[in-house]
DNA sequence: ATTATCTATAGATCTATAGATAATGC
DNA sequence: ATTATCTATAGATCTATAGATAATGC
């Protein structure tokens, strides 16, 4: 916060090291991290133990620019700041990463690749149209505990719209991964004629996520006016009696 | 987008002294403008006629202003860069408006006022919940075709739950107004018997807006997969036939 | 007399690079 | 030898204010 040199252990002391957990739609352990190359070994290299001093810094400084970002938007963030908070220089956060936009797409992929094994949905796997809605509201009521990540994910995903954003690709890539598994899931319902032959299957994709994400929004604006948990498993119950067959 | 000075007639020659229209929800004539100090005339001054040049100008800035919040976000925005696009310097358009906090509030209450004019709906007005529903889907409608005003609202909303934005005020306002308006018709519906006693008017009413928001937030990141109109009018079905009697 | 606009500038930022120095790992 | 970190700094910004000059309105 001040100007002055933070202690080393500034962010792990704040709880920070390892941030919230999870959110909307979890990751695929498939999708492949965007471009960060600052992680990837050159390939003659020696390969060292898996966990260098090195990694744990960067996972440090990444810890502190999910704070950063979810709490200033990525144009507000400040890289001097993050430094700041992790305990070293501006210029010693940038050789650990390369830009601010890479430390941004690494957050990101970190973030997608962690929550998919801590939540339980997996975007490959092939379930019902049952499990997607149960999953869907179950990650709402762990999203009403984690505040700072839907922060980030909210903010991060409207920002992206604006011009010359490093997160465009991602938000728009996570929707299509979004809606393709829950196509996937509603198709098979409507084939094996639990859910009604009209359904809009695309559409009715898209208004879930959209409904989530809407409702994480209203919520973060106003938390005491917006039970966001109450409204997506109401969302629910009312999508199920309008799809059943 | 150069550097040097552009000529007055910019903004007005890419047609942009009047943007976009609408969007969703509108606004409501009551709600009162912002702290917008500029606009007032001291309490004793004479009084001017309707138009004078002055205020030609803020209106032409105001366009510009517009635009340049939507495309980058307000942290992203630059008073330099509206400036030179409005054909004066940057201490030029802070004479008009006395700090880009203000300029803000300013274009969100412009819109806010003149949408509720251009579109037909008002939300201090009793409606039945079949109007509230077919006001939403026609707006989706209109909405559109003004990716420009839908890019502002969803870029502005998300970013004003970020630190010490000067938005945060009117976004959370502009749902409580929505909701509260939605609330009523729904209200209503339940009286009359024509929706299900059982109905969550709340959590519906933070439902249909949600649904809009996410959905045009998908759409503008992803425009040619996502047909925002249409998956909102197959949303507005599904919410019919699901609270019912 | 008031309003609009300009130049000049203060005072803070910002990200990124260059190059030196210290610490660490085989 | 490699990795981590620092100081110093380039080169662009940014918003806002001070104060001068031009244009406009009664």
């Amino acid at each position: 916060m001040g100007t002055g040199r933070a202690a080393p252990g500034d962010a792990t002391a704040t709880g920070l090291s390892e941030p919230p957990p999870h959110r909307a739609g979890a990751g695929s352990r498939t999708l492949g991290r965007m471009n960060d190359q600052a992680s990837r070994r050159p390939p003659g290299a020696p390969r060292r133990r898996r966990t260098s001093p090195g990694d744990a810094r960067r996972d440090q400084i990444a810890a502190v620019a999910f704070l950063e970002f979810s709490e200033h938007g990525y144009r507000g963030a400040s890289l001097a700041r993050i430094a700041d908070r992790a305990g070293l220089t501006q210029p010693g956060l940038l050789h650990h990463f390369p830009s601010k936009a890479a430390l941004l797409t690494h957050v990101l992929d970190e973030r997608d690749r962690r929550d998919s094994e801590r939540v339980g949905i997996d975007l490959d796997a092939e379930v019902s149209w049952r499990t997607l809605l149960a999953d869907q509201v179950a990650l709402a009521d762990y999203n009403a505990r984690a505040a700072g990540l839907v922060q980030l994910f909210t903010v991060m995903s409207a920002e992206a719209v604006t011009a010359d954003h490093p997160a465009r690709r991602w938000a728009a890539e996570r929707y299509r991964r979004l809606t393709a598994h829950a196509e996937r899931a509603l198709r098979r319902g409507v084939a094996d004629g639990e859910l009604r032959a009209d359904l809009d299957v695309a559409a009715c994709a898209q208004q879930i996520f959209a409904t989530m994400d809407g409702l994480q929004l209203q919520w973060l604006l106003d938390p005491d006016r917006v039970d966001m948990a109450a409204a997506f498993r109401d969302y629910a119950r009312q999508l199920e009696r309008a799809i059943t067959a």
